[in-house]
DNA sequence: GCGAAGAAAATAATCGACAATCCTTCGGAT
DNA sequence: ATCCGAAGGATTGTCGATTATTTTCTTCGC
């Protein structure tokens, strides 16, 4: 078994980020100490342990002596995020595709394929499949960038692509433009394999933006 | 008089990142709870506080119910760090150069002319004028990238340029090379008047990768 | 009826103590 | 001599209570 003996303080703050980003806790919500610690079940020490994590991460805000809220979701802030996650996510590649060797090729097949997968299952979507999904699609993107050499590049990356999430989640049924997000990565998958480097970033930057037309479309 | 009741774990998390900054608490030091009480003067909730922020802005690593410690240096460490900083930096000075008007142009000169000012006192440098420097230079970079109209890639910056301060105080007397560095931010500032955006960007990235080669010459 | 001042309630910040966990040391067996 | 394991000590993580601050409510004066 998994060693279940985690720190109170870093379960709790996973399962705050989890409601943050599933929206169960909604954008300027104020997080109360004895809201937060009736709904996870222990004191308010480990409660402040994830909230100060949180709010450096940028998922909490926190106005000193006056308590911690939900980080604000608007339509430049989702901008921004996805400006910075083309930006970091096209050079990570950039350098993946210069540096990868072919255990990381073999990497990105796997994840793609294992990707690939779960999409055929998809149009009888059960909750489980659906984060099932998003595991595998989170997998897929961090392989593509995985073999980029930056530490700093990678956690950038990876803080980006979770803030990403919820705004997608709190977009849900919002969308109209149909997608065919299988053909993007796809198409990303294939070129990043043909090592046709601009080619990849600029599939890849086009799947970003798409995102952002899909869930903020201009009138 | 500015409100001094500010609380503790913050005054504190302040207090803590300068000591590693200047290398007063050393890489890979263990930050015991009880040493760390006993020297800031207080209890161990405000270190705590402190620490878990630290943690994520990557100045100490933590290890689960072991204890915190100064996060390590490295010459790949501080490699990354100068990479994301020319990406980053770069990108963000684009934009400015873009965008910019000309409260940001002014902005701009006035902060390269108080800079200058303490460059031609340097020579009889007491400490007060190198901290103060230390505070014209940082408000120097900042100032070039201030419009550059993206909160997270500002964020960014910001983080990486304090932690690669602390890579200059430990190679403090390690210098082999001389630089000009008055003539490398002059050299900037008037390109980026110019508008002279890849000329700019390519002087602010060899301005960086100059500070890599003076603290870690290869021989 | 409206706004300011003060009292009361609520909540954030901090502390000290306890419990859980890890590290060290020491002794014994192979 | 070296390795393993148990007892002891030290340290982290968590809790409940205390203190400080903010917010809300009430009352008073205009």
């Amino acid at each position: 078994m998994s060693d279940k003996a985690q720190s109170l303080g870093i379960s709790v703050f996973h399962e705050i980020k989890r409601d943050i980003l599933m929206a169960t806790l909604p954008p300027r919500q104020k997080l109360g100490l004895k809201m937060l610690s009736d709904r996870y079940n222990c004191g308010t020490s480990p409660i402040r342990e994830a909230l100060n994590q949180l709010t450096v991460e940028g998922w909490v805000q926190r106005i000193d002596k006056r308590g911690f809220f939900v980080a604000d979701a608007s339509a430049v802030d989702f901008g921004d995020i996805l400006q910075n996650r083309c930006l970091l996510e096209g050079e990570a590649l950039r350098r993946s595709i210069a540096q990868g060797d072919s255990r990381w090729e073999e990497h990105v097949v796997v994840a793609h394929f294992r990707m690939s997968a779960l999409d055929r299952d998809a149009d009888d979507k059960p909750g489980a499949v659906v984060s099932a999904w998003e595991v595998a699609h989170r997998n897929f993107h961090q392989a593509l960038i995985s073999a980029c050499g930056s530490r700093i590049l990678l956690e950038n990356c990876a803080r980006l692509y979770e803030l990403n999430i919820r705004y997608r989640v709190l977009a849900r049924g919002k969308s109209r433009v149909v997608r065919n997000v299988l053909h993007e990565h796809d198409e990303i998958k294939a070129l990043t394999l043909k090592r046709d480097t601009e080619g990849a970033v600029d599939a890849l930057v086009r799947h970003y933006m798409a995102t952002g037309e899909f869930l903020f479309p201009k009138t």
